[in-house]
DNA sequence: GTGCAAATTTGCACATTCTGCAAGAATGAA
DNA sequence: TTCATTCTTGCAGAATGTGCAAATTTGCAC
């Protein structure tokens, strides 16, 4: 769930679905926390988020799709808005380098949260996976802006359709990858560096790598 | 399943194992192409495999997991040591094109399968998704071939183990990408274009690509 | 081919996961 | 307040997934 740019001022009936939710994954990572991942079961999980199990199911349709958390849409990202406005002047990778960094703040917005999500993904490869499954999700709305990007900084191939399609989505594959790069570093080491961070770094590499690989 | 570089006579045992993996995999894809994926369960699989349903959960921890389908390793590829040896002189990132265009023949070789199969998974993002998790476990075997390759390649990197090991990831993402461009278009379009020739579009469009993003 | 060890399959019991459905409670709008 | 809509819940029952031990099959040596 995203805190939303615009900022509506949500009906009681959205809030307290937003609280539900929560409180089903907070009980996830506690419960797992204290007894292990495996070992908590749905019963335990809504138990401990005060709803029936069957309300469990209306929200999430497995244990892994709460513990996994959610993920913010490009949508309704004013960053996403920046990148697109910066013309040709700006580099297309560094370009979308901030733009991650700035996704990855709106949702690390529960800092408590993020940290233990991330004890537990780091405990269990499968749920990593999924995790960067959904972060696959991005990839069309990614390519969809990117193209936009592509469209007014060169004239050129604006006027080939397809070209201008296939270009987007391999320059948001390759961005994906130093995205994936970061996340997984920020994953894996123990240092309290802040994903942003990780990812900056990921993007400066990726421009150093490139400069190296080719000529 | 890969065919085996090295082509042992596989025993009686093992090559029993093997058709009864197929036997699931294949129960699966025809019975969800005849009644829906989600409709179909474990018991009926087993049935139309011949074996029991405890059978089948020696094979795979679940229904998606026999859908997905297996995955070549670059361990027994010989590209793979052709991808080593050849030094400086050629490209990073065709060499690693050129090994992909030889691993994707090694997964597509039962063509009936995999066009199934393809069916199959662009019906079901759940499914998809779960291949893509697959994937990435080449990323890990690719990451430390990459990481090979630059060592003989650059002396200089060579001696700092931490930055060689991040470019070798770095890169091997990158390459990822391209494959999986290449992959997501081969999907995508109906016409009869083979894999390997998806791929080797990739990288010439990796090439060029880069070429206009970086100056 | 006989005998024996190791690998594989199977049935069974059992906990858990998930779904459909319909009744009831909460919310929002008139 | 009244009514429509949305959300929650319980229940019944199908399906998934696991441990265990008894059969069965295979590999190998004699």
């Amino acid at each position: 769930m995203t805190k939303a740019a615009v900022e509506l001022p949500l009906g009681l009936r959205e809030r307290k679905r937003r609280a539900t939710r929560r409180a089903i994954q907070q009980a996830v990572l506690d419960l797992s926390a204290e007894h292990g991942y495996e070992r908590v079961t749905i019963e335990e999980i809504s138990a401990a988020a005060d709803v029936s199990p069957r309300t469990f199911f209306n929200y999430f349709a497995s244990k892994e799709e709460a513990a996994v958390g959610d993920f913010p849409s490009l949508a309704d990202l004013e960053a996403a808005a920046v990148f697109l406005s910066e013309g040709k002047k700006e580099n297309l990778l560094s370009g979308l380098g901030r733009l991650f960094e700035a996704a990855s703040d709106a949702f690390s917005d529960d800092r408590a949260a993020s940290q233990r999500r991330r004890t537990l993904l780091r405990q269990h490869p499968a749920l990593f996976a999924k995790r960067m499954a959904f972060l696959h999700l991005f990839e069309d709305e990614l390519a969809g802006l990117v193209r936009q990007r592509l469209a007014t900084d060169d004239h050129a191939l604006e006027q080939d359709e397809d070209a201008l399609t296939q270009r987007a989505h391999l320059v948001s594959l390759i961005g994906f990858a130093a995205m994936r790069y970061a996340y997984r570093r920020w994953i894996e080491k123990d240092d309290a560096v802040p994903l942003p961070t990780r990812i900056h770094e990921a993007f400066q590499q990726l421009d150093l790598t490139l400069a190296s690989t080719r000529r």
